[in-house]
DNA sequence: AAAGGCGTCAACCGCTCCCTT
DNA sequence: CAAGGGAGCGGTTGACGCCTT
């Protein structure tokens, strides 16, 4: 629809950032908050596109980063939720406090999918490399199958049908009780069937000493969140739903979880 | 020491989603 | 309801540094 550029491309900057932008960009947050992407260059003094300022912020700047090499527990961790959620690189970023969403990107492309095919595994099937060849489904795809294909699900490209959950018509055109698996019903497919991943062997950095526990509760027709403080009780997400009810029904599923790491703790 | 190959990661691009009008 | 605009996302690129020859 011819929509207008986000920024006037002529007069500004690209490419690497240097300590300058870097210091106004960080100033002018800290001063006046994470607010429209799209005027922040002009009213911080840079000769940047606002797309190119947010991602420096959100990829570089922000003081909640992690940095650092990814631990065996992160690394396990986005392997799971990349088996269940595929390149969702937010959503999975949004499971590991710390990393953003580029990063997790880049570890994935250069070390993950290495790592896998040295355990004889498919990245983007994660089923073994001789069978992925005999059926390209992506397990995450296969196991959540007989629940998804009856709530006629069918994500763009070959990504999970999870994302895709509560977006329109999905979230409501099934009855969530009769239809979902027991949990036994995939035990035998060599993931957690209560499709919980827990972040239990991440430690707090003492940055964030306060955060609680959490894992994801992919309840099969649900993205929730389990959390310590909800006593104990398990998964939460249908008391999260009816919060979320009223705007939830043109919400993304994915849309709720990821605020869960900024709002939830 | 120089050249080429390779790996890593910051940044860009184009698209989609969602909110506002 | 439709159109426009802002924000966010995922794929891709390019620069840089390290390693090998």
């Amino acid at each position: 629809m011819g929509r207008s550029p986000c920024c006037e491309k002529a007069h500004t900057n690209k490419g690497a950032w240097t300590k300058e932008e870097d210091g106004r960009l960080v100033a002018y947050i800290k001063a006046h908050g994470e607010g429209c992407w799209r005027s922040l260059p002009k009213a911080a003094g840079l000769l940047r596109c606002g797309k190119s300022c947010r991602l420096r912020w959100i990829n570089y700047l922000r003081p909640d980063l992690k940095r650092g090499n990814f631990t065996e527990e992160e690394d396990e961790l986005i392997i799971k939720l990349h088996q269940l959620l595929g390149n969702k690189w937010s959503l999975i970023a949004g499971r590991l406090p710390g990393r953003t969403d580029n990063e997790i990107k880049n570890y994935w492309n250069t070390h993950i999918k290495r790592k896998l095919l040295a355990r004889g595994v498919d990245p983007h099937t994660h089923r073994p490399l001789n069978a992925a060849a005999a059926n390209a489904m992506p397990p995450h795809q296969q196991q959540l199958q007989p629940h998804f294909a009856a709530a006629g699900h069918n994500h763009q490209q070959d990504h999970p049908p999870a994302c895709s959950s509560g977006s329109g018509s999905d979230e409501d055109d099934e009855p969530s009780g009769s239809a979902t698996p027991p949990p036994s019903r995939h035990a035998g497919l060599g993931i957690d069937l209560n499709l919980s991943i827990s972040l239990a062997p991440y430690q707090p950095t003492s940055q964030e000493p306060d955060r609680p526990a959490a894992a994801v509760c992919l309840c099969l027709n649900r993205l929730g969140l389990f959390q310590d403080d909800a006593g104990g009780k398990g998964c939460i997400c249908g008391a999260a739903e009816q919060q979320q009810q009223a705007s939830a029904q043109r919400q993304h599923m994915f849309r709720f979880i990821a605020p869960l790491e900024q709002g939830g703790q």
